[in-house]
DNA sequence: CTGAAAGCGCTAACAC
DNA sequence: GTGTTAGCGCTTTCAG
């Protein structure tokens, strides 16, 4: 590192040395109070002369407050999150705040962590796509009096603000769309039973045969683990089955990218040699061949909107919560 | 939100209170210095009474140091850098230090943001993707006496310790490769030549073609922006070329995207038509037929051990700078 | 509109 | 060992 001198940062009794003023009076300066404009010039030239920017640990334990978030994601790999975790920092950085990321890996212990990490810091808002519907100890955070919006996945408390998706809906106009191509044996590869987003889409599946007047065959049904390998084996599972499917709907983007590996490992051509339909955009799928039907997910909508309602959270503590349910859409190539 | 009492967090004094000893006592107990077990006792009691959790914030004003790090990246839906998220948050959670991610879309005044922003909440460390080689202003962070490891590119500045990968050396065994499959006009989507990782894979294809006799071909080199589009765009150029290149170099993973893309559209199969290797591993490659052969970079290594450094600079600002320089393997498929 | 003074919660000197 | 005190840098009463 060599020999660089760490000057000691200014503080604001320098600049109101400098400036000629109190101390109070260079806050007030500086957070845009009313102040005479002759002394606001006076301390803004000090503030200059002595590149004097505010200590925000001090003004965080003084106004107990702070301008960071926290925004805790099941997959830091998945590119769904990532793409949230940009729409959040978007709005992060625009209204001012610094975005902290927290990567449990569907893990309850890893999500409690970084609650107590959260407020043990005393973090502004807290932006979740919760591990677990059931075990998610949201309470910790609530008591603590921290704002808290869910993202992706209901959560049991019903009191929070939320972000969705319509999980049911986005189901069936997929299960739908493999029905009027004329399917009939249609597999699904289901996500966790214990999420929102595992059990609707499911019963969005189940709906849209049963409104086609075409059976629920329940060995037509494996249920993973919203991840590729469990995707993979779920889907030579479904291959293996003496009477097989003639179409695939999987509940996620990344065991889709899954069945489509067994695809290929069994030799099976789309569209000729089964159908397939994805729940969620599918990472770098234009290098797929043919083009790949997916159930579109507004990502960086949900993410943008998530951030808004933290933003209105943080200002109105009271009010009343709101359930955004943001509308999957049917995205067939050309 | 409803109902719930948020009932004041207890302070160092509470606890002190409840125990029947000094604040100072218990801040003794909770930060390990010699207490008395009888004291020690009765402090932990009450701390547990309390539910009592230290006050970061106020923990930081008091010691000027924090448990947080940043981690700077260059594009947060790239894989390669969620990859190193996911090494260096492991660490950091082993040392007790949260993350804080930000995302400049190599864009440097994004970047001075962050720096700014890091500096003004007082951050133990950064760990930093620099967006560029001349313009990322180091200083800001040295001067403010905050420990940087840089990561992926070299810095200007020779005084920071750095993790990169052998760039040339990668480079040169791809272009080795394609030399011993037979190719002779071997183009390379290059990177940008104001980062180190652009400047030197470029190196390292013009090293082998002149160890191997073959011409440079200045034709043949397409510089663009290490994304997806760019590379697209370049080989789409290369490939419109009258004396069309055999084979491509692609210089990182999104362009190695990009350019298979349009090996696509232009109804190109490898290896048949055209020949091809990537630096860096293929987002999804697995989905990908056939098997793409590419230069693997150790991704959670080095986010590992940029961690590592990261920590040893903390411990001990003043110790000599390292770099490490990490090999990357070619990798073709059986 | 401005200044003096207190205090956010913690730790580190300094006494005892 | 332990308690008392001061103070990190800021904002916010409270007087004037």
């Amino acid at each position: 590192m060599g020999t660089h001198l760490t000057r000691q940062a200014a503080t604001i009794a320098d600049v109101a040395t400098v400036a000629g003023v109190s101390p109070a009076t260079v806050s007030r300066v500086i957070n845009g109070k009313g102040v005479d404009p002759g002394l606001t010039e006076r301390v803004l030239a000090a503030v200059e002369e002595l590149d004097y920017r505010p200590n925000l640990v001090a003004r965080s334990l003084r106004t107990q407050t702070s301008r960071s978030w926290a925004l805790i994601i099941t997959d830091i790999e998945n590119p769904f999150f990532t793409a949230i975790a940009r729409a959040v920092e978007d709005v992060a950085r625009d209204a001012g705040y610094s975005v902290l990321i927290g990567n449990t890996d569907e893990n309850v212990e890893r999500e409690t962590e970084y609650f107590q990490a959260v407020i043990d810091q005393r973090v502004a808002g807290v932006l979740l796509v919760p591990s677990s519907e059931e075990k998610t100890p949201f309470k910790m955070l609530l008591n603590a009096g921290i704002p808290l919006v869910t993202l992706d996945r209901r959560p049991w408390n019903d009191g929070l603000d939320s972000v969705l998706v319509d999980n049911a809906h986005g189901a069936r106009i997929a299960t739908e769309w493999l029905i009027s191509e004329g399917c009939t044996r249609i597999a699904a590869i289901a996500g966790p039973q214990q999420t929102t987003t595992g059990r609707e889409r499911l019963q969005g599946y189940k709906g849209a045969l049963a409104a086609a007047g075409l059976p629920n065959d329940p060995a037509l049904v494996a249920v993973a683990d919203f991840r590729e390998d469990g995707g993979y084996r779920a889907a030579i599972e479904l291959l293996d089955l003496v009477e097989g499917p003639d179409a695939f709907f999987v509940a996620n983007n990344l065991m889709s990218v899954g069945a489509l590996e067994a695809f290929q490992e069994r030799g099976l051509r789309l569209p000729h040699d089964t159908r397939f339909i994805g729940f969620g955009e599918i990472p770098w799928a234009r290098l797929y061949e043919p083009e790949l039907t997916v159930v579109s997910q507004p990502t960086y909508e949900m993410g943008r909107r998530a951030a808004e309602l933290l933003l209105r959270r943080i200002a109105a503590p009271g009010s009343r919560e709101q359930h955004l349910v943001l509308k999957p859409t049917l995205n067939v190539p050309d």
